[in-house]
DNA sequence: CGCTCGCACTCCTCTAGACGACTAGCTGTC
DNA sequence: GACAGCTAGTCGTCTAGAGGAGTGCGAGCG
């Protein structure tokens, strides 16, 4: 691996020319996927600085979620997640019908060990502005259902689901097994046929909780998505928090030119 | 404001616990956005630190987006962006009808001041990704049209169109100014009506060099947009590949059950 | 009054060194 | 053969110091 020298005379300081010097072996390919990069004693030596200065290096490409670094082992290229598209049609009811939640479904088609733990189930008061999601009255308590998705074995998301206790009371939707086809399915038993779905997208830096909840390396964003289910009669159902890591999504959607 | 104490005896290293006390009080909201933090040297003082561990608690901050660093003015807690709220209604054929491109239109109701610079226009043979989603032959040119939007003259987003060449030669599409409402404007005028749009969203870290065009502080993921025009004969007409400054926006899609 | 200069304060970069914690492989014992 | 323990190599954290560069304000000069 070629890395070149340092230009003293030059602006760019030493430690970004480092950086830009290991993400362009990276961008070469040089360096592959899962392969380790030069120690910080190596780089000190071919370079000439000090460690400070060669972490600093190594500290740009973990902020820009390039690479990661495990202590007592080195500082790898990082691997690319298995990425999941999620199309609109996760949600069909063919699927329910036939038994599998959205995330099951998702896994068949894109060939991944689906898996949920972290499953918590509680009723509460809901915060503002999930009660104003579901036009409920300020008293208005919800069932909370909270877990956590994995991919092969390996964190990617994490949903909290608010429903107004009116309807899953007394339902598999406040048990913590919702049985076959998952929440919606059970709406639908119950007489709450879906109608719509709204979704609401952003990104952002995760939170140090999320991160550990997710298993974030530094310099991973996330992806917040919140949908709100509605029935037939224009009523809003449910509405799902979920947090995802972002490197492992890609979401698409579809719509008509008016 | 008060910041407690270090405990050397915990297990969770200093510069964490520095970074945990700011970030406690930010969220308190005992530092409000746009406020300095405690200088270097007054951490150094009141947690009987070294400089670099102060820093280091920063540097944590920084990387989760909460705080910006000026060089010879502070540390600041960062304010937050106005929001644009994207819905599929910006493409609204009544919009361009207005004479308004979607970025416009959205300004109007967002209430801020729109602006679009570093337009460049050029025919070239597209990447292969995005020859594959205009359904092109190996040597179908196109009108690459690339932009970058401004709202009150903060840059939010870049933008680049493909658009085939056998579309746009000989019209507007093809020049700097595309005249009132916009590429989709044009492309309707010459017959294609456009029928539906597909969107695929992600999430990232932003290259440097995307950092610089959108002038963002590290610590700051980018929203990837890539959105496909379709006109009534199912023929894809654009692909527009967008890079959005992620605090900057929430997008909302909204479909039916299926 | 207006301008310039200097200074104090801020963050930026780098150096040189120390100890700790974790990993993985090797070695010697049982 | 199984296991414990050692050791070299790695990253994580902290210290104490240096010079540099950008900002903003006030003092002094014209």
């Amino acid at each position: 691996m070629a890395l070149g020298a340092l230009d003293r005379a030059e602006d760019r300081p030493p430690y970004r020319q480092i950086a830009d010097h290991l993400r362009a072996a990276i961008e070469r390919g040089e360096l592959q996927p899962g392969d380790r990069l030069p120690s910080e004693a190596a780089l000190m030596a071919h370079y000439h600085v000090a460690r400070m200065t060669a972490r600093q290096a190594i500290q740009e490409l973990r902020g820009e979620g390039r690479v990661v670094s495990e202590q007592g082992r080195g500082v790898f290229v990082r691997p690319p997640l298995p990425v999941r598209r999620l199309a609109s049609e996760r949600f069909a009811r063919q699927h329910r019908e036939a038994g599998l939640a959205a995330f099951s479904a998702d896994a068949v088609k894109a060939g991944f060990t689906p898996d949920v733990d972290q499953i918590e189930v509680s009723r509460e008061l809901p915060p503002p502005d999930i009660r104003k999601r579901l036009h409920l009255p300020d008293n208005g308590p919800v069932v909370v259902r909270s877990r956590r998705y994995l991919a092969d074995g390996r964190p990617v998301e994490t949903a909290v689901s608010y429903i107004p206790a009116d309807i899953a009371d007394g339902t598999r939707i406040a048990e913590v097994d919702t049985g076959p086809g998952g929440i919606y399915a059970r709406l639908e038993e119950i007489g709450h046929v879906l109608d719509r779905f709204t979704e609401e997208v952003s990104a952002r830096m995760p939170t140090a909780a999320e991160r550990r909840r997710l298993g974030l390396p530094s310099g991973t964003p996330v992806i917040i998505l919140v949908r709100t289910a509605f029935d037939v009669t224009r009523r809003p159902v449910e509405v799902c928090d979920t947090v995802k890591s972002a490197p492992a999504y890609l979401l698409e959607y579809d719509f008509p030119a008016r």
